[in-house]
DNA sequence: TTAACATATGAACACATTTACATATGTTCA
DNA sequence: TGAACATATGTAAATGTGTTCATATGTTAA
């Protein structure tokens, strides 16, 4: 059996634990937000107060998020002096949302 | 506009109304219950009252949760007599599920 | 150490979302 | 037509989420 079944592989039904995992994932990226922060910061690494004034939103509300973004491992942090460094955790996410952008692109 | 181009328009930076509507996109992936019903009906159609028993959950809570997918094209629908089958649009919506399930599954 | 700055966090409010119950709408068949 | 069934919808309650303000924590440099 074929290329077909290596592709059969992600069609097997999920258990529910792991698609209740699944929806807190989704919910990550289901906030404009978070998005508009993950894109901001996709290129090049941010302090938290460079991504505030880009985004012309509250100190406090980005660094709210920032810890949503950090506790679903989908942010690097890097401290350097005062200033935390956010950065896009992998290429993961980056196809994650460029895979939505596709199917509303299209 | 050439090929080069069509590629290109993942990486540019996309502006704010796109990502409104890709975090509305998200939103609806982010719910456990629609997450449950796009997996159960990705193999094959099935009856409201069918997918309801399966999940077991109340028929109502089902077609509301149907309303928001249909509302967003993420299923199809064909009715049969009584009953109105339903079914993922597309592989699109597959492969969303399966890039999340990867970052999960890692 | 203290002042100045960057980031994180707690609490509260406003708003959105999910679900269940009751009921309406739509379809078939006698 | 009316009874029986399948699906959709309105409403309300419970729960969850995002943002702001005030303040705490942590870092640097004088």
């Amino acid at each position: 059996m074929s290329e077909n079944q290596s592709k059969k592989i992600n069609s097997e039904i999920p258990d529910i634990e792991v698609l209740f995992e699944l929806a807190d994932l989704f919910k990550v990226f289901g906030d404009s937000t978070r998005l508009r922060i993950m894109v901001t910061i996709s290129d090049n690494e941010m302090s938290v107060l460079n991504i505030a004034e880009t985004l012309n939103m509250e100190q406090s509300t980005i660094s709210h998020q920032l810890r949503v973004l950090r506790q679903n491992k989908l942010v690097r942090v890097r401290r350097e002096g005062k200033q935390i460094y956010y950065s896009l955790d992998d290429d993961h996410v980056k196809k994650i949302i460029d895979m939505g952008l596709d199917h509303i692109l299209e």
